[in-house]
RNA sequence: GGGCGCGUAGCUCAGCGGAAGAGCACUCGGCUUACAACCGAGGGGUCGCAGGUUCGAACCCUGCCGCGCCCA
């Protein structure tokens, strides 16, 4: 073996082999009880970002670690068709060429699509190879396969038949440039400098707008029922400027008086909230843009685009004299298309909706009622709030790109809905509507429809529910609502996972948002290249609290492979001395081996309990501590000289040893898969970790009486080095001296291991001693330094001590000294404080000695 | 404007009612035959501020200050 594990020639022949082997493909036939999860398919036009890299690595550590633990575990990988973005991915395409998609029509367009997703599509699943995703890949599915296509056909009658599907004309956010109509949650709202000016619309009324140019499509102005101001002009008109249209002034229960002067203009045709008040007064709509944002209004403003005619139009005003007021920069919200963050226009328009409260309230009961487990807990109130609040679901689109909505209609203003294995219609004038669905209708129906829904398919009888679903917060209401929604409809109540384990976003090491405009985004296969796909997982899954950031840095990542490099090197050593794992482990063991053996035991017990709670950093942190304080810088220490003195002891550590990293690999592998393959292999001679059995916990190797022996071991070694480096002695010079009170202690029998750890001599005839250090109570150290001690620093020393025993003892006499303390508090928190006085004064009084010893300065 | 959350060591974060912790960074000393991607030792925090509850508060409550996110 080399003194350096190397990552990249492991993964790249680790992977193929277990793909080849078939460890990651999971059978509906199988006894093993089901465990599932479903990718959160990304983007055909994606590559992997850090926070898929966060996403898979947490997925795969769940996928492995049940698939140890016996289960049938299945990691269904996919992709989506991501309407928009590729759409847009083509027609730039197009562009190039000099073309649009509307030269080529919509037919070749589409199949232009599927070419171009044959032969660029789905970097992201080679890039997940490199990751290490054990995911099933005979079952990869894509949104818009023949299969989901079906489903969405089948669900999308379904609800129309159920009424949960309408078609209407509403305020809908549009894309000017997409073209598009687009969801509440593909809108990004940000704060935009913008103007707020003031029109004077008649000698009594007054209106602000963000948007003067919509004021050409204003029908009515409308003021709050009991604002006394304005009473009298209720039911009388006012001439709209500019235009010389009449319009209504109305009284409305949701205009604020307190905003502005109190008085709004309403624009039903460009304002969701003025559509509101239209409905309520019946007033006309008025569309005075086309869907590009340019003006159709009649008159001087005819041709301007919307941000033209904005200024336009106030100038228009001012030189009328109408214009009250400007604020200018007026910083206020704005919505932006998600995909391109072309600034969305409310417009009204002709749209299919899904009727969501009755779904959504299922959604929120199957969390309430407790089917379903959100992790962490806190994130529940986010839900609730958007589920409890939602509104209908614009689910059409103006695109070619998508699964085209399934309704047809008929000359005679006839409109049908077909589903799967029905006829078209046939014969004249029927004509199919021409949009597709949100793409977020396919992949909600994601965590059944890919288990072949709506067939009966085993595989549907055997991993639904799936098991659970980990994304970030940030998509639990793009996506994780959606699903619940259509998963409770679908399937006849039953919810579409049992938990929902929610993580953060990754940001860089000073916790900023990763963004190209900051240039701080990192992108994962440059850390996989230069330090390992389980140095990146493990720097990733260390900061995974669940529902938190996860902040990512170069140093951590570094510090990951050298973890990594650290398991290799224990490997090494273990195998160059002869550890195995054959066999049972040896009855008549001793105290260092049942120590080790009790904190396996203990690490076995934790990372089981925090696993369960998805507490991700906490393993790793766990693992970590235990492989490297425990077991590489102790136990392999302390085994050194008994594998170098050789017999019996040296034949039972080797097994000891073999046990532990054998345990510790398989413990590690679901995080770290690559390197503990490559070891855990080497040591075992087994066929593969990756479904090696997982450890378990054994009550009766927990040791207490071990574990309190090597705890005063490594407090005397440690204190020896404290003092040989307080006393600037070199590392390698060796010190003679005499260890008194071991057995007191308890810890006689480790006079050899303490003298190896502390390198210190035997102490001959004619030994004198030229310092005396008092450890703990019981144990002292005569040492020979073989010249005069550095007295002050060893008087430093003991001042330090000194003065922390000190401050123990007074906090603690402090408390006992108060009665409200003694008769209040618990029992055991009386004694635990009265033992720390003991121990406080204990040393205080060893201190005391010690210090009186040393030469007067 | 409404809601949620966060302010703990230089940085990033755990801890959330009974002794202030980790990683990285830092200081000192070391090539001790697994590993210098290492080993040994060490320094560093009135736990945002002010009140309150409690025998006891980083932890619970109230207010304030400063950040962040989501929704209008």
């Amino acid at each position: 073996m080399a003194a350096q594990y190397q990552p990249g020639e492991v993964e790249r022949r680790r992977y193929e082999t277990w793909v080849r082997a078939g460890y990651f493909k999971a059978t509906a036939t199988s006894e093993k009880p089901p465990f599932t999860i479903v990718i959160p398919p990304p983007n055909v036009t994606g590559s992997l970002h850090m926070g898929h890299a966060l996403d898979h690595t947490i997925q795969d550590w769940l996928t492995r670690r049940r698939r140890m633990q016996g289960y049938e575990a299945l990691w269904l990988p996919g992709m989506d068709h991501a309407g928009i973005a590729t759409q847009n991915v083509v027609e730039r395409q197009l562009a190039a060429e000099g073309l649009s998609r509307h030269d080529l029509g919509r037919e070749k367009f589409v199949e232009r699509v599927w070419q171009w997703k044959a032969e660029s599509g789905g970097a992201i699943l080679g890039q997940m190879r490199r990751l290490g995703d054990s995911v099933d890949w005979d079952r990869e599915r894509f949104t818009m396969d023949e299969g989901l296509s079906r489903a969405v056909l089948t669900i999308f009658k379904r609800l129309y038949e159920d009424g949960l599907i309408y078609r209407a004309e509403r305020i809908i956010n549009w894309c000017p440039r997409c073209l598009t109509a687009l969801s509440d949650i593909e809108v990004e709202h940000t704060d935009d400098e913008g103007e707020l000016v003031s029109i004077r619309y008649s000698d009594e009324i007054v209106v602000a707008t963000t948007r003067a140019e919509t004021m050409l499509g204003d029908t009515a102005v409308a003021v709050h029922p009991d604002d006394e101001r304005y009473k009298h002009l209720v039911g009388t008109e006012v001439e709209l400027p500019l235009t010389g249209r009449r319009i209504p002034v109305v009284a409305d229960e949701h205009v604020d008086p307190a905003f502005g002067t109190g008085a709004v203009k309403v624009t039903p045709a460009h304002d969701p909230n003025d559509f509101e008040i239209g409905q309520r007064h019946d007033l006309p709509s008025l569309t005075i843009m086309d869907e590009r944002g340019v003006i159709t209004a009649h008159g001087p403003f005819l041709g301007l685009d919307r941000f033209e005619a904005r200024p336009t139009i106030v100038a228009a005003l001012r030189a009328q004299g109408l214009i009250v007021a400007e604020k200018r920069p007026y910083v206020h919200a704005v919505g932006h298309c998600s995909r391109c963050k072309t600034t969305v226009e409310p417009r009204l328009s002709l749209q299919w909706f899904v009727k969501t409260e009755p779904l959504a309230r299922a959604a929120g009961d199957a969390v309430r009622d407790g089917r379903v487990r959100i992790e962490p807990a806190e994130l529940a109130k986010r839900y609730f709030a958007w589920v409890d609040n939602m509104h209908d679901w614009c689910i059409s689109r103006q695109l070619w790109w998508g699964h085209r909505i399934p309704v047809w209609y008929g000359p005679d203003g006839e409109m049908i809905c077909v589903g799967p294995d029905e006829q078209v219609p046939s014969g004249e004038g029927w004509r199919q509507d021409e949009d597709v669905l949100d793409t977020w209708f396919s992949s909600a129906l994601w965590p059944f429809s890919t288990l072949g829904w709506p067939e009966r398919t085993p595989e549907l009888a055997k991993f639904y529910p799936t098991s659970v679903l980990v994304t970030g917060y940030d998509i639990l209401f793009f996506w994780v609502a959606r699903m619940m929604m259509f998963g409770l409809y679908a399937m006849d109540g039953k919810q579409p996972f049992d938990i929902i384990a929610l993580h953060g976003m990754v940001r860089d090491e000073h916790g900023k948002k990763m963004s190209k405009s900051f240039g701080n985004v990192v992108d994962p296969l440059d850390w996989i290249e230069r330090y390992g796909a389980d140095a990146t997982r493990f720097t990733l899954a260390r900061g995974a609290n669940p529902g938190a950031d996860v902040p990512v840095s170069e140093d951590w990542t570094q510090g990951s492979r050298n973890f990594c490099n650290k398991l290799w090197n224990a490997t090494r050593f273990a195998l160059l001395n002869g550890a195995h794992v054959d066999g049972d482990l040896p009855a008549d063991l001793g105290p260092v081996d049942r120590w080790i053996l009790s904190r396996l035991q203990h690490v076995i017990g934790e990372v089981d309990e925090l696993s369960e709670q998805f507490e991700l950093a906490k393993v790793c942190d766990t693992l970590y501590h235990f492989a490297w304080d425990d077991v590489c810088d102790w136990y392999v220490e302390l085994a050194k000289p008994v594998l170098a003195g050789g017999g019996p002891a040296a034949e039972r550590t080797k097994r000891v040893l073999g046990h532990v990293l054998d345990q510790l690999l398989r413990l590690l592998h679901p995080v770290i898969p690559f390197v503990t393959e490559e070891l855990w292999t080497a040591l075992t001679g087994g066929e593969t970790v990756t479904t090696a059995a997982w450890p378990a916990l054994v009550p009766s190797l927990v040791d207490d009486a071990a574990e309190g022996e090597l705890a005063t071991l490594r407090r005397v070694v440690t204190e020896i080095r404290r003092f040989r480096s307080d006393q600037g002695l070199r590392p390698a010079q060796r010190v003679v001296a005499r260890l008194d009170g071991l057995a007191a202690a308890g810890i006689a029998g480790h006079e050899p291991l303490i003298r190896s750890l502390a390198r210190l001599e035997e102490a001959g005839d004619g030994f004198s001693a030229t310092a005396q250090l008092a450890v703990t109570g019981d144990v002292s150290v005569a040492l020979d330094t073989r010249g005069t001690i550095d007295v002050a620093a060893e008087r430093a020393r003991l001042e330090k001590d000194r003065a922390a025993a000190l401050k123990e003892a007074e906090q603690t006499r402090a408390k006992l000294d108060n009665p409200a303390f003694v008769g209040k508090a618990p029992e055991p928190v009386v004694r635990k404080i009265k033992d720390r006085l003991a121990a406080a004064e204990a040393d205080l009084a060893r201190i005391a000695t010690a210090l009186e010893a040393l030469p007067k300065a």
